[in-house]
DNA sequence: TGTCGAGTACTTTTT
DNA sequence: GTACTCGACA
């Protein structure tokens, strides 16, 4: 046997110390593009072949399935070449093409397939199929192994009916969306529905609380969770339930978290229960053959929205480590040295960084050379400036025959700013990937489908049943509906109950009758078949019974046929499904598709454009960087102008776009902008200012002056400051505008000024404070 | 029961 | 400017 872990040689010292920590708490501190990814996947390995750690006792949890994805595959890769050297002697690539696929294979059985790897969200809801069944709430709500798990559109669905419906509340005061927000934030702070009412004892925390209550009725009456249950109900299962807690205790001994700065309170209490054991006692902790191992980079924490909260990050050296000062603890390694990109772009990132308060002193050290100068593009408005990016891309694709259109990312604030870029994307005739959006599991005609499979694995999901009751049409209407749902909410059972016992249909159906029956004993017919036949088949099955395809074919339109071709993609993705997992049943498909994004499609080595929000490009990296869109109010965003907190999260977001870039970056915002139809006037980003000029290199365009009218040219003063139509100010209270008019001259002069929100206003120039700007 | 039109809200970011 | 929702009408 080969003892010589030989990959450990290409390491530098702190990544060397990171991958051969073995017991103990150590928090990681990795900058962008210091090898964190190579750091993880290296330790695991070390983990298994140096300290002989069965695969079952690491639990890995990354924030996406594509980062565990990748981890998995570069695990896999490292064991294939140790056993290749092992078996025959010889580097993996030179075997032949059925010598790795067996290795790979042979790994895969040995290995990975053991390792628990995966998001939270995908890791404790594998959790809850096993143990869900000992967990009641605290108004004894229970659920069972089948569960359903809802998206936000089905949670939305749901919170709606309350308050419209069940409530009687005034949807304006109480609107879904920042209802739902307001129990999500609830969920990630662990707190109950009386326990939110605690905390907020006004009137609209009361009122919230309530609805929190019912939708947890809900929830439990459709046998359904959402995202935030995923992780608070292991968290108090764990807490409730000691033998639960013990088993998944000792089963973990070798705890991995990723992007530890994006850790809700939640996540962090779930993580904390199954190191410790739920004992506070810091003395009381058993570290001889147990770790946890935490990698991140505070910089790099821009999910606050989402209750994440990086100062768990910060905090653990005294929660876990031994919260010695840097140079003489042993809890933590900071790895520093970059190896993504240019100097130039390093630098830029840096002082960038430099200017938020809360971090840990940190910078990264460049390992290349200083590479291109950064260009700062000024466009007119967001057509201009996609004019321009697809120029450059093009430009630079001709001049550099090693950049394949795969080299080049698109990066903005918002998915809304991809249009203009596709447009044009799609005339040149570029191959180009949008990430994120709307997501393939979200078309409507993807949620049917769902729907029948949901309905079929979990019965109790009446959310799903409704959905697909009469898609495609089957003369099943509000009426019936209504009657059905009625009698299911009398007798305090579930619509199936209803639906699957044909006396009461019978009697409760109406002309409906005939198709509530059928439709009943076709989703019972495939119940019986659950366990039996496999996923593929039951798709393909319930495609054909209920007709669904049938009637979208028939439709005949260009939207239906796409809308076949996307069902078609989904049976593929089953099959696929079938292929790579081990646990093939209908429950982890479900939960597989429930808990896929977009972002896991992005392949590696794609050869096109990709365009992608700065959030979905953490992680990622291109040789070529456009950072679009850098102007006040939408990078950073107008909510978050008026509060340093989230300006520092902006600038953290910035900073992820800039280290995003290996050889060249590209900045560019636009003096005018369309939103919602109309045009708005727009001012620079400030971090375009918090930037080293010397690595700037500005365009300077100069633009067509503005055509003066009468009253302009006769307003013409010698007044310290010159007022034109045309210019754009800011005002000190009314933001920016442009001007209209000039009134007067001399000492009496006045201007008209046309602010985009609030409308023309005539104000005196010497008493307002006015300021040109770009 | 289904279709069509007007009216409205939307743009933060995602598992 | 668009996409979605809701209500009136056939």
């Amino acid at each position: 046997m080969t003892t010589t872990i030989d990959f450990l040689s290409h390491l530098n010292p702190s990544q060397r110390q990171a991958v051969e920590h073995y017991c103990g708490p150590l928090l990681v501190v990795a900058g962008a593009g210091s090898g964190k990814t190579r750091a993880l996947t290296y330790r695991i390995a070390n983990l298994i072949l140096k300290h002989r750690v069965d695969p079952e006792n690491i639990l890995a949890v990354t924030f996406t399935n594509k980062a565990a994805r990748e981890m998995k595959e570069r695990i896999q890769k490292l064991f294939a070449e140790q056993l290749a050297m092992k078996e025959y002697g010889q580097r993996l690539d030179l075997l032949t093409e059925y010598q790795q696929m067996q290795l790979r294979s042979q790994v895969y059985k040995t290995t990975i397939k053991n390792l628990w790897c995966g998001t939270f969200h995908s890791l404790f809801s594998r959790i809850l199929r096993f143990d869900i069944e000992k967990y009641a709430d605290e108004k004894g709500r229970k659920w069972n192994r089948n569960f359903s798990i809802f998206d936000e559109s089905d949670v939305q669905t749901v919170i709606k009916d309350i308050v419209n419906k069940q409530l009687n509340l005034d949807d304006k005061k109480f609107d879904a969306r920042s209802v739902r927000y307001a129990i999500s934030n609830a969920k990630n702070q662990g707190f109950s529905p009386q326990d939110l009412e605690r905390e907020q004892p006004n009137y609209r925390g009361r009122v919230i609380s309530q609805v929190y209550s019912c939708y947890q009725d809900r929830l439990a009456e459709n046998n359904a969770l959402d995202f935030d249950d995923l992780i608070l109900i292991p968290t108090r299962l764990f807490q409730q339930n000691e033998q639960v807690l013990g088993y998944w205790h000792r089963k973990f001994c070798h705890i991995l978290v990723d992007e530890y700065q994006d850790t809700n309170r939640t996540q962090y209490d779930l993580i904390r229960l199954l190191v410790t054991n739920g004992e506070d006692r810091k003395s009381e902790w058993e570290w001889r053959n147990r770790s946890v191992f935490v990698v991140g980079d505070a910089d790099q924490s821009i999910y606050s929205f989402r209750m994440a909260d990086f100062t768990i990050l910060l905090e653990f050296q005294n929660d876990f480590g031994d919260g010695l000062p840097d140079e003489d603890t042993r809890s933590m390694v900071k790895l520093e040295e970059n190896y993504r990109s240019c100097e130039n772009i390093l630098q830029a990132a840096n002082e960038l960084i430099e200017n938020n308060t809360q971090r840990i002193d940190k910078v990264l050290k460049p390992t290349r050379g200083a590479g291109e100068q950064i260009y700062c593009h000024k466009a007119d408005n967001e057509l201009e400036e996609a004019d321009f990016v697809i120029n450059q891309i093009q430009t630079l694709k001709h001049q550099n025959p090693e950049l394949d259109w795969g080299s080049f990312a698109i990066l903005y604030r918002t998915n809304a700013q991809s249009r203009p870029f596709e447009e044009l994307l799609v005339r040149n005739q570029i191959p180009y990937t949008v990430v994120g959006g709307m997501k393939f599991y979200d078309r409507k005609e993807i949620k049917d489908v769902i729907a029948y499979l949901r309905a079929i694995a979990n019965p109790s999901d009446t959310v799903s049943l409704l959905r697909v009751i009469n898609t495609p049409r089957r003369g099943i209407g509000r009426t019936t509906i209504d009657a059905l749902v009625n009698a299911s909410q009398q007798l305090g059972t579930t619509l199936w109950e209803i639906l699957s016992d044909e006396t009461s249909v019978n009697t409760l159906a109406g002309r409906a009758t005939k198709g509530v029956n059928n439709f009943a004993a076709m989703i019972n017919r495939w119940q019986e078949q659950i366990a039996t036949i496999p996923v593929t088949e039951m798709l393909q099955g319930i495609l054909e019974d209920s007709g669904y395809v049938q009637d979208l074919m028939n439709q005949g339109t260009d939207e239906a046929t796409d809308r076949v071709q996307n069902v078609q993609e989904l049976y593929n993705a089953a099959l696929q499904f079938q292929e790579e997992n081990e646990d093939v049943t209908l429950q982890a498909f479900l939960q597989s598709t429930a808990l896929s994004s977009d972002l896991d499609n992005l392949k590696e080595g794609q050869t096109a454009v990709s365009l992608m929000t700065l959030h979905s490009s953490k992680g990622l990296e291109f040789p070529v960087v456009f950072l679009v869109g850098l102007e006040q109010g939408l990078f950073p965003g107008y909510r978050s102008l008026s509060d340093p907190a989230s300006l520092e999260e902006e600038r953290r977001l910035c900073y992820v776009g800039i280290t995003r870039a290996q050889e060249r970056l590209y900045l560019s915002f636009a003096r005018e902008r369309r939103l919602y139809g109309s045009r708005e006037p727009a001012m620079r980003s400030q971090f375009l200012d918090e930037l080293p000029e010397e690595l700037l290199a500005q365009q300077r365009k100069s633009y067509q002056t503005y055509t003066k009218s009468a009253s302009a040219t006769r307003g013409q003063q010698q007044t310290k400051q010159n007022w034109h139509v045309g210019d754009r100010v800011l005002h000190k209270t009314f933001g920016i505008g442009e001007i209209t008019h000039v009134f007067g001259e001399g000492n009496k002069v006045s201007v008209a000024i046309k602010f985009s929100s609030l409308g023309q206003k005539i104000v005196d120039p010497r008493v307002a404070q006015l300021q040109k700007v770009d």
